[in-house]
DNA sequence: AGCACGCCGACT
DNA sequence: GTCGGCGTGCTC
């Protein structure tokens, strides 16, 4: 028998194989294949699949046939499908599901690339001889006489006449006018607005302008700096050479104000893609990059995978921030796959912020990033003024001290804005029976040997778990004396919210957190109240970048303490970083700025370094120290975790990925466990982990290449729910 | 991951 | 007597 011809199909199952298919019946084996979408049978289910290459089969019985060749030419192709192929290496995650993860939706679910073109309304023949039948000064009649000119495009009927879609239909129903689909004008470009740029911007600016190709520039430039003008000059000249611009910001970066801000100065349209989207609405805009028709992108984690056909420059906003790494399905580090796309695109590469990661400032000292530094403020800002409040035996009310209470009393009553920053979200952290000692901790994630305690929220009437949602009322009396001593222990922002509301009766005080500002543009909304006058704003993490706040003259930072002793590698780094971005929210504008931390630990090396030598004097003593101890960027890692209902698969598990990985590296791999996660129940499940550490990069994946495919097949691998992190970022 | 097949407990 | 629990095995 003659060997047939198959398709190679990846699809989206966590097999680490490919599946072989024979061509659809109306295919005519013609035109390149790979990289196309196929709809084929795959057990008892249908999936969409994509197609890496062609193969031979002499056994075609064997062989299902592909249902259906979905794309007319490849949907992926080019630098996107290496550098996608490249990220399902790295990750040693299924290229079936890497790919999956990059598509939108709908291109996932087997939709054809959504149209990008605008629809527009013509008149038919009929139309035309029939206009002047319309009864004068009806809709339709109106919208006739509008198309009468001419084929018009919605967008301009939206602004032309009220009411045109119900005039339109009615003029369809008489065969009058047809929608039709115009090919994509290039948008007439609104004059963009030129901005005023201080020298050392217009350095950065000519610096950027200087070189070509492929060069990644580390942007390093306090709060306040005016990074984003910078990047705006160098979007600028990317459009103007015919090329598409790609931006990365953090989850909470993407604003209205910020898209806004980049349409004002570029004046052509600005593609938004983050998770408010509906899934339509991102298939447009990864279709309108597909076609090359969206000229700038800004975009969350996932607007990493936007095709770039013409790409001529990506940025990296906040390249320090966490929420680039996505944490669970397909663990990629989105900066880090920015910059290995625009190597292969031969683009350069702006990674921004006033806190760069410790890998990035150490691809600076090795050679390998370029670096530019924007050291004043914009305008006439000035760097905030900082001092470490020792609170040791002083009494705290809501764990705020006398001294801090009297400074934020001068402030209010000098007219300014206060920020108060505390880590911690709810009532209080944990919940304390005074009499016995009993705490509530959460049943579901609570071990004999670990404790979970259960957040205090609404001022001590409900408690929750922050690990696993889990919500439950609080007990009247103690459940294990009876007592009726119940204490809330420690301060979260609900209860520095209440001290402060009954103190500061006369100014607005705001708490920000995620339930507060769950809401569309909530946040906007609830600044809006504090206006110009002023007013205490309580809240977490969220506050520490985003809108400007120009009233604000003092920023409080309540319980540093927690972060100075965790037993995470990178807590440092991330205090370090929440520190200085917190307190470059203070004086932005005219008014100079104090920030107040509040310790038990004023003479913490952490703190004494931050404050007198700046976040770059405590980046450089942070690396001589993770150089020590073996630490990312000076080894390489990676996290086997696996969970089940009970502990010992997991053990059974990772004991034998240990095994392996030893036998396979020959002793090159230093490897920590299995020992249980730090949580190590969580929802019920027990969870315990692997650290495998290298110190090349080389040895790590090719330990990992050589056994995984086996440890897929084991017994053992069944019966847990295993994940694989390279590069992990918390080690939890 | 799904999904089917298969062998043991409390229900109409 | 059946509905349904999740263990085990397979997916071109």
């Amino acid at each position: 028998m003659p060997p047939v011809t198959t398709l190679r199909v990846a699809l989206p199952v966590p097999l680490p194989r490919v599946f072989d298919y024979l061509p659809p019946e109306s295919l005519k084996v013609e035109g390149e294949l790979s990289g196309r979408r196929v709809r084929v049978s795959f057990g008892s289910r249908e999936l969409v699949g994509l197609i890496v290459g062609e193969g031979e089969a002499q056994d075609a019985d064997a062989l299902k046939q592909a249902l259906e060749l979905l794309d007319p030419a490849p949907l992926l192709a080019g630098e996107l499908w290496q550098s996608l192929q490249w990220l399902a290496r790295y990750t040693h995650a299924p290229l079936g599901e890497v790919l999956a993860t990059a598509l939108p939706v709908p291109l996932r679910q087997g939709e054809p690339l959504a149209e990008t073109r605008p629809w527009a309304w013509q008149l038919t023949e009929a139309g035309h001889t029939s206009a002047a039948s319309l009864r004068t000064g009806t809709r339709p009649q109106r919208l006739a006489e509008l198309l009468q000119a001419g084929t018009m495009a919605e967008a301009l009927l939206d602004d032309r006449l009220e009411g045109w879609r119900e005039a339109a239909r009615n003029l369809a129903k008489r065969g009058f006018a047809i929608r039709v689909l115009r090919d994509a004008a290039t948008a007439a470009p609104v004059p963009a607005l030129t901005l005023t740029l201080n020298p050392e911007q217009q350095e950065a600016v000519a610096a950027l302008r200087a070189g070509a190709g492929f060069r990644p520039i580390l942007l390093e430039g306090v709060t306040g700096s005016g990074k984003t003008e910078v990047y705006l000059e160098a979007i600028a000249d990317c459009i103007a050479a015919g090329k598409q611009a790609l931006v990365l910001v953090p989850e909470i970066g993407l604003t209205p104000q910020t898209l806004a801000r980049f349409r004002r100065r570029l004046g052509v349209p600005v593609h938004a893609l983050h998770s408010g989207l509906s899934d339509t609405e991102r298939a447009q805009t990864w279709a309108a990059c597909w076609r090359g028709q969206a000229q700038v992108v800004v975009g969350t984690r996932s607007a990493v995978f936007a095709p770039l056909p013409r790409a001529g420059l990506i940025v990296i906003d906040e390249e320090h921030d966490g929420s680039y790494k996505q944490q669970d399905g397909i663990r990629y580090h989105a900066r880090d796959f920015a910059l290995v796309r625009g190597k292969a695109l031969d683009v350069p590469v702006i990674l921004g912020s006033a806190t760069p990661s410790l890998e990035t400032l150490h691809n600076v000292h090795a050679g390998r990033y370029g670096h530019l530094r924007l050291r004043q403020r914009a305008g006439t800002a000035q760097a905030p003024e900082v001092r470490v409040v020792d609170v040791r035996k002083r009494p705290l009310e809501a764990g705020l001290s006398p001294e801090t209470l009297a400074a934020i009393d001068r402030h209010l009553g000098q007219g300014g804005q206060v920020l108060v920053f505390k880590n911690r979200r709810g009532y209080a952290p944990v919940l304390l029976c005074h009499d016995c000692g009993w705490s509530a901790h959460c049943r579901r994630c609570s071990t004999p040997l670990h404790s979970s305690p259960m957040t205090v929220h609404a001022a001590g009437k409900r408690l929750q778990c922050h690990h696993c949602g889990q919500r439950q009322s609080a007990p009247l009396a103690c459940p294990d004396c009876g007592g009726l001593a119940l204490q809330p222990q420690g301060v979260g922002t609900e209860r520095l919210e209440e001290m402060l509301l009954q103190r500061y009766a006369t100014v607005p005080v705001l708490r920000i957190d995620r339930s507060t500002t769950a809401r569309k543009d909530g946040l906007e909304k609830l600044l809006a109240q504090l206006a110009d006058g002023p007013g205490v704003l309580v809240g977490t993490q969220i506050l520490a970048k985003g809108h400007d706040l120009p009233r604000l003259t003092l920023v409080v930072v309540v319980g540093v303490d927690e972060g100075l002793f965790s037993s995470d590698f990178r807590a440092s780094e991330k205090l370090a970083q929440l520190l200085v971005q917190v307190a470059g929210r203070a004086g932005r504008a005219q008014r100079p700025g104090q920030v107040w931390l509040q310790t038990h630990h004023p003479g913490h090396p952490l703190l004494e370094t931050l404050v007198h030598g700046g976040y770059r004097a405590f980046a450089d003593a942070e690396l001589v120290q993770r150089q020590a101890a073996g630490f990312p960027p000076f080894a390489h890692l990676a996290l086997l975790r696996a969970e089940a209902k009970h502990s010992d698969p997991p053990q059974a598990f990772l004991q034998l990925a240990r095994r392996a990985l030893e036998e396979a590296s020959g002793g090159s791999l230093e490897i920590s466990g299995p020992v249980p996660a730090p949580m190590p129940r969580r929802a019920g499940y027990q969870r315990m982990q692997l650290i495998v550490s290298a110190s090349q990069r080389r040895e790590l994946h090719a330990a990992l290449d050589a056994v995984l495919p086996a440890l897929y097949e084991r017994q053992e691998a069944r019966r847990v729910r295993w994940s694989l992190d390279v590069d992990p970022i918390d080690l939890y």
